[in-house]
DNA sequence: AGGCACGATAAGTTTATCTTATCGTCATGA
DNA sequence: TCATGACGATAAGATAAACTTATCGTGCCT
């Protein structure tokens, strides 16, 4: 088998035409340099270097294969070089999983920033519930993934991008103030309308109100953020609206309402396999995220 | 540093997406090839391999320097195929040395052939005596020579291209028969015309005549065969014609006869350093000299 | 003739690399 | 649910590759 060392050594005989100084440029002593390069040559089956008594001089294939040997020790280096040096993230295929809840809101707005900031990236988005997602970025089927924090995995990284208000949503009522405040137990006579079993969203909305849980009136689940501002806006219930979503909600049959401090509020972020090497990108992507938000 | 071996079996990985399998491909067993793995991702600071519960993927950067590996090992596939290649003789630069008793008979039927036969043959041409020849030669500054053998240096080998008979040259007289013989020892009348010093031809006919020297009568040296030829025309004396030089020197006023058997002869041959590696153009360039002389 | 420069060779040591054995984790299936 | 098998990582000891120091042989130079 040929080795590196035996090209680094025919590289510095080809630059010295001496098998001491050689040798000493390889940081090697001399019969060491002479005795890889006897293998070489023995491997090759032809003599590369010819010892003369006053000089030593390269072989016509000598020289061929020193030329070659320094195109090989070239392109090692430069593999050296790309591997060692610090990669900008958000290059080539990206494959992300984002959530239903997120996707419409914030994409229309990051894209165009991304595909701006990082135009070498390939992304290949895809949209499900947190579960199915999470399934497929352990699998390796996925990059990275967008989705509400936290996630307990222990194979997953997570890293957090920003905070989302919870903001409820009910239909217009005469004689609202704009600027009111509301305190979640006020929820505790309307009737929540959520999404669909699966939807983290449904969870949360749950969860800010899990105090009054039992006073409150569950629709079925609807599929989408969309439908149930329909319903809200008919007066079939209220509903707890993420804020990013609330450009895009907003009608005037329906009203916005923040909430008293403190606000509760999901946390947006990304997740990616710890054995991947996908931090620099996520963290690349979070800002991103953030901006488009703003 | 890192190793062509370290290459092959990131290689291997990529190809299979398993240690094992990889490790069987490599003939080594699976612990050898995951520290070698883990070796060159620890030198190049980034994880090319990423090891999940039921698969081994490569990583970006994994993927990319796999690519450059391949690429690297391809090459050092193509030095070995160069090196271990039969090399067809005769490509390249040659520096050809050639003494001047041949050279001018020899040679302008020489070069169209080895034009012809080798093309990519890139020939640099010195023509001197025997002796600085083989000091050129032997120091390195030329490559092969064709001069008369034998020459009997330890560091050269030599190889016969042919023969060349000797034929007395001699100013034509009436009644002589064309096909006549003559025995070396009917020179002893004559006056011998040689070459200057230095000429092996010179060396060549006081050999042939060594026995009767003492009865020849020795003109100063000329510097050409011609010259000497001139002189034979004009009846100054005789001299000993290599056969090569027959048709070009021949003329009216002079007349060649050739010896009786056993014929004198000068072998023509070729010589090169031991230690070179020239010994396949050698063998190539003797046949073409050996054509050229028919 | 003696000293020097240079590459080859020999012997012994150090360093790399490999093998065998084993671990830990996860997936699968009765 | 527990046993089993697959897989990559790790540990320890063995083997092989590469190196160092010392020395040789030869040619060159003063």
């Amino acid at each position: 088998m040929m080795t590196l060392r035996q090209l680094r050594y025919l590289a510095a005989i080809a630059e010295t035409r001496h098998f001491g100084r050689a040798a000493a440029l390889c940081h090697v002593t001399q019969p060491a340099l002479s005795m890889q390069l006897q293998e070489l040559e023995h491997m090759l089956g032809c003599r590369l270097v010819e010892r003369r008594r006053n000089a030593v001089d390269l072989t016509a294939e000598g020289q061929e294969v020193a030329q070659r040997a320094a195109a090989i020790l070239a392109a090692v280096a430069d593999l050296e070089d790309y591997a060692r040096r610090e990669k900008p993230p958000l290059i080539g295929v990206l494959r992300l999983g984002i959530i239903p809840s997120i996707a419409p809101y914030l994409l229309p707005r990051a894209l165009p920033l991304l595909h701006d900031r990082f135009p070498q990236l390939d992304l290949r988005i895809r949209e499900t519930q947190t579960a199915p997602l999470v399934e497929e970025l352990i699998r390796g089927d996925l990059d990275l993934i967008v989705a509400a924090l936290p996630i307990d995995r222990p194979e997953l990284e997570t890293l957090n991008a920003f905070e989302d208000r919870f903001l409820v949503a009910r239909q217009t009522r005469a004689g609202a103030r704009a600027d009111a405040r509301m305190e979640p137990a006020a929820l505790a006579s309307e009737h929540l309308l959520l999404l669909e079993e699966g939807h983290c969203l449904r969870d949360q909305a749950l969860s800010v109100c899990g105090a009054l849980s039992s006073n409150i009136h569950m629709a079925f689940g609807a599929s989408s953020l969309s439908t149930v501002m329909h319903l809200v806006a008919n007066g079939y219930g209220i509903t707890l609206l993420p804020e990013m979503a609330a450009d895009m909600e907003r009608t005037d049959r329906v009203e916005l309402i923040r909430f008293t401090d403190p606000e509760p509020v999901r946390t947006i972020g990304i997740a990616w396999r710890r054995s991947s090497s996908r931090r620099s990108d996520a963290a690349a992507l979070a800002k991103v995220l953030l901006d488009a938000r703003a």
